[in-house]
DNA sequence: CTAGCCGATGTAAAGGTTTACATCATAGCA
DNA sequence: TGCTATGATGTAAACCTTTACATCGGCTAG
C-alpha cells in the first residue's frame, strides 16, 4: 500500500491504466482528456497519494515555483507581517516562499543570484531599494523582480509601498494644527529613498503652513534607536530646541523618546513626538505613540501579486503601487508647551 | 559570450574540453580529478559563470538542499533573530531556507508535508511542539525534524531550547531574593510544554525558600499581552493579590505592565514584574522589563547544525540540546512594599 | 618483456516530468 | 460507403545532473 518512496506518476499511470502522458494531461490540462479518465487518474492519484515531484518538473519546465525574498534584515519589525502577506498570497498561488538576508552585505546578496542561474527561484522581491548587489558597474542580469519600500536602485522595477510623502504630511500637519512652529525632522537620509521622501512630505507641510524650513532642524539617521538618540544629544548640544520631533520611523521615535525621557521630560507635555511605520511596540511605547501606519499585509500581498503577474506574461499591470498610510493617534502628540 | 540562457555542464566540458563527468568531478570531488585538469574545469566556469542547476541536482540525488521552517507565526518577535542563525548555519552548508507558517491551522500544516513529497525540501524545522499536523491517529511520516523550543508532540525528534525550568528559576529565585513571598505566576499552559516547565521552575523556587505554593496564585495564559491583562483583571477582582508577577513570557508581562499602569500603580515600587525571553522590545518598556534572555541566534544555529547532521549520517549526536538562559536584570523588579 | 594494477577520463543510464508529434478510433459528411 | 476532421491517448525526447562501469595509457614488479 504505502511504500517507502513516494509514488511518481508513472504509479499513478500504471493504477489508472492510462499512459503516464494522459496522467500528466489529466492534472495540469484536465480538459483535454475524458471524464471517465479523468476520474480513473483522480482516484488513482487519491490511492497512491501522488504528488508532483517538484525538482523534475521544475527541472522540465525550466524555472521553478519558489519566490525568493531577499531583506536587508529579516528581524526588522517591519519586515514580519509583511512576510505574511508574501506567504499567503504566493501559497495561493502554487508557490513558495525563500527567504535570504543580506546583513547589507554586497557580497552575501550577489550569491543570492545563483538561486536563479541554478534555477531554484523564479522571481524575486527586495526590500530596499539599493540592490544588495554592491555598486557595479554593469548591472546583473536581474530575474523578474519587485521592489517593497522603494524604487530599486537603478529603475525599471516595479515596486510596492506606501505613500511617504502623503505619510509624512499627514504627521507633520497633525503637529502644525496642535501649534506646533518648531518641528525637528529626525532621519533625513540620501541612500534610503523612502526616508528623504518622507522628509519632503515633511517640507510640503511646513511650507502649506507658511513655515520656513530651518536646516538646522533636520537631522540625519539611520533608522535605527541608536540614531534617534544621537540626534537628540545633538539638538540639545546646540541648544536650539523645536517643540516636536517627527521621526523618520519608529525606531528613530523610540530613540528620541528614550532620551527625553533620560533627561526627565515628558512626552507630550513638554515635547510632541511622531514616527512612522507603526511596528508593533509602538502601541506599547509610554506614551502610546502617534505614528503613520504601514498596511504590511496589504503590501506583501500586492508585491507578491505583482511578481506573479510578472512570471506569467511578462508586462506588470503597474510599475508603482503606492498604498495609503494612515494616521494612528496615540499620545505622544499634544500641543506645545505654552511658554518656555 | 553571454547567453540568455544559463551554462550547463555541457557548455563548460565543451569548453575546457573535457567530458561532463569530468566536470561533474571536477565541483563535487577535486581530488579524483588530475590537477591540469581541474585548472582547466575551472577556468571554464569562470569564463562560463557557471552554477549547477539545483533542479537537475536534486532529482538526480533524489533529495533537495532546502530546509523548509515551519512556525505557528512569522511575526512573534521571539522568531526573527532565530531565523537568522538557522538562515546562516544552513548557508554555510550549501543549503537553503523556507518558510512557512501554519497560523495555528492544522490543514496548512498538513500542505507542508507535500514539500517532501516532492523533494522539495530535504529537512524541517518545527517550531512549538505541538505537530502542526493536527491531531491525527496516524502520525505522518515526517522527514528528518528537528524541533525548536519545545520537544515535538510524539517524541523521538531531537530539539534544541533553553533550559526553561532553570530560566524560571533565576527569574523566581531573584524576586525571591528581593524580598517577595506573594508570587504569581501568569501563563500556565498544558498546550505548551515550555509554559508548563517555566511553571515547574517557579514551583521549584518557591519550594527551594519553603514558600508552599498557593494555587491560587498561577493563572494561564497563552503568552498573549491579552492574556497578561486579562490574568491581571482575574487577580484584582478576587482582591488577593501577589506582591509580584512573574510571567510566561515578555508579551505577558507587557500585558500586566500595562494592566498595573492602567491602574495607576506603579513598577516596581507597587509591584514586581519580570518576564522570560527578552524580545527586543524589552529593554525599552518602561520600566525596562527584567527578564530572561533566550540565546536566540544560537538556538537557531545549534537546530540548524542538529538537523544538517541528521540529513548526512542520520543519527544526531545529541536528541535535546538546552542552551543556558541568562537573567537580564533592568527595572521592574524591587523589593515588595514594606506595608499595605 | 609482459601481466597486472592504478589513476584519469569517458560513456551512458537514470532520475520524474512535460509536451510535440504520432497514432487511433470515431463521428460527421458527401 | 468511404473520406476527413476531430478528439483522446500513447510514444519518446528533452530538461541537466551524477555515477557505475568501461576504457585507456602508463607504470611497477616479476
Amino acid at each position: 500500500m504505502s511504500d517507502s518512496t513516494p509514488a511518481t506518476i508513472e504509479d499513478v499511470a500504471r493504477i489508472a491504466e492510462v499512459s503516464i502522458a494522459t496522467v500528466s494531461r489529466a492534472i495540469h490540462m484536465p480538459e483535454k482528456v475524458a471524464k471517465s479518465t479523468r476520474l480513473k487518474v483522480n482516484q488513482a492519484i487519491a490511492l497512491t497519494g501522488y504528488t508532483t515531484n517538484a525538482m523534475a518538473r521544475s527541472l522540465r519546465l525550466g524555472r521553478s515555483n519558489m519566490i525568493l525574498v531577499v531583506a536587508p534584515d529579516i528581524g526588522d519589525p517591519n519586515f514580519s507581517s509583511i512576510l505574511v502577506g508574501l506567504e499567503n498570497e504566493a501559497r495561493a498561488h502554487g508557490y513558495g516562499v525563500l527567504i535570504g538576508h543580506t546583513q547589507n552585505d554586497a557580497q552575501r546578496g550577489l550569491e543570492y543570484l545563483k538561486f536563479f542561474n541554478s534555477n531554484q527561484a523564479a522571481g524575486l522581491i527586495l526590500f530596499t531599494g539599493i540592490l544588495p548587489f554592491g555598486h557595479q558597474e554593469v548591472t546583473p542580469r536581474l530575474p523578474p523582480t519587485v521592489g517593497v519600500f522603494e524604487p530599486v536602485f537603478n529603475g525599471g522595477i516595479p515596486y510596492v509601498g506606501v505613500d511617504d510623502i502623503e505619510g509624512a504630511r499627514k504627521a507633520v500637519d497633525l503637529l502644525i494644527s496642535e501649534g506646533h512652529r518648531r518641528i525637528a525632522f529626525i532621519g533625513d537620509s540620501h541612500t534610503r529613498l523612502a526616508y528623504s521622501r518622507r522628509r519632503s512630505g515633511y517640507e510640503a507641510g511646513l511650507a502649506a503652513a507658511g513655515i520656513p524650513t530651518n536646516r538646522r532642524l533636520i537631522l540625519e539617521g539611520d533608522g535605527t534607536v541608536e540614531s534617534g538618540r544621537l540626534a537628540l544629544e545633538q539638538l540639545f548640544m546646540r541648544d536650539d530646541l523645536p517643540t516636536a520631533f517627527m521621526c523618520v520611523n519608529d525606531q528613530t521615535a523610540l530613540g528620541v523618546a528614550l532620551g527625553l525621557k533620560a533627561r526627565g521630560y515628558d512626552i507630550p507635555d513638554h515635547f510632541s513626538v511622531t514616527g512612522f511605520d507603526d511596528v508593533p511596540q509602538a502601541s506599547f511605547m509610554t506614551p502610546s505613540l502617534t505614528t503613520i501606519r504601514q498596511p504590511r499585509t496589504a503590501i506583501g500581498k500586492h508585491a507578491m501579486a505583482l511578481l506573479l503577474e510578472m512570471l506569467s506574461d511578462r508586462t506588470p499591470s503597474e510599475t508603482e503601487i503606492l498604498l495609503r498610510p494612515d494616521l494612528v493617534v496615540r499620545n505622544s502628540v499634544g500641543p506645545p508647551p505654552t511658554r518656555r
